[in-house]
DNA sequence: AGCCAGGGTCTGC
DNA sequence: GCAGACCATGGC
């Protein structure tokens, strides 16, 4: 199934499916495919306009995953009040912050810690081969906290994630049991879902305010990783703007990719 | 060889 | 509450 989006302010898909808040995006020519919830996704953009073409034709969930609600173009207007955030934001201006799956993000980024990008994607591929729903052309789903859940480490041991494999499957058992779920979370406020993340064992802050912004829509939230501890330091003394911080995690993305990739 | 990569846990103060 | 060792793996 085929479907336009208009995204207010456009979409850069290289930048936003490469900067290091998705790992299962692939460009294939001036195509983006993408796994998304067991859905091989094709991407183009025309101007303004998203074209995706999909099997899951809820068009609400992919308005939802490329953030359409929210006006670009009046984001960028307002963080490039901010000189010490404007250069981060014209260096690449079509970053979207996306809002992905539940488990897959809480497994992303567990993968992700202290790790690099690449071998995050080289984990998360294995992992997807050895437990997910296989697909068509070669391609494997997610595996569900459910398929997960009865494995031990030993099963795990050919995704090479090292020490990050029993976290891994205390996330998939408490996801899998439902004492952490999506639902619960949503409706708490970052702090308090912050804190039931930070019941898995393996997770800690950052990896939980990564889930709240890239999954659970918490757009204020900001990961601090080393890159951003930095960057804050040098470039922002003083933090974000009041007027920025509402969409501070957005900000972050333009600042992490610009001190990770600029020069 | 040593350092670093979108950290977290555990121990000891 | 906070610093330091340790944790697997791979690229440079």
């Amino acid at each position: 199934m085929n479907f336009k989006i208009n995204l207010p302010g456009g979409m850069d898909l290289d930048a936003t499916c490469f900067c290091g808040q998705a790992f299962r995006w692939e460009k294939s020519g001036d195509t983006f495919v993408g796994i998304v919830n067991g859905d091989i996704v094709n991407c183009k953009m025309d101007g303004d306009t998203l074209i995706v073409s999909a099997e899951n034709e809820n068009e609400e969930f992919w308005h939802n995953y490329f953030g359409a609600q929210l006006d670009y173009s009046a984001l960028k207007t307002l963080f490039c009040t901010d000189k010490a955030l404007e250069p981060c934001v014209k260096y690449a201006p079509g970053i979207r912050v996306l809002r992905q799956p539940f488990y897959e993000t809480l497994c992303s980024f567990i993968i992700s810690q202290n790790n690099n990008i690449p071998r995050i994607k080289g984990i998360i591929s294995r992992l997807c081969e050895a437990y997910g729903k296989p697909l068509l052309n070669g391609n494997f789903a997610f595996p569900s906290a459910k398929d997960m859940a009865g494995l031990t480490v030993e099963d795990l041991a050919p995704l090479r994630s090292g020490f990050r494999a029993k976290y891994l499957l205390d996330a998939a058992k408490k996801v899998a049991s439902g004492e952490v779920c999506e639902e619960k979370l949503l409706q708490l406020s970052n702090e308090d879902a912050r804190k039931l993340l930070c019941t898995i064992f393996g997770v800690g802050p950052k990896v939980a305010d990564c889930v709240l912004l890239y999954s659970l829509g918490r757009v204020d939230v900001i990961p601090m990783d080393v890159h951003m501890k930095r960057a804050m330091q040098e470039r922002f003394p003083n933090g974000l703007t009041q007027d920025v911080a509402p969409y501070g995690g957005i900000a972050q993305q333009y600042i992490f990719h610009h001190t990770r990739t600029g020069k």
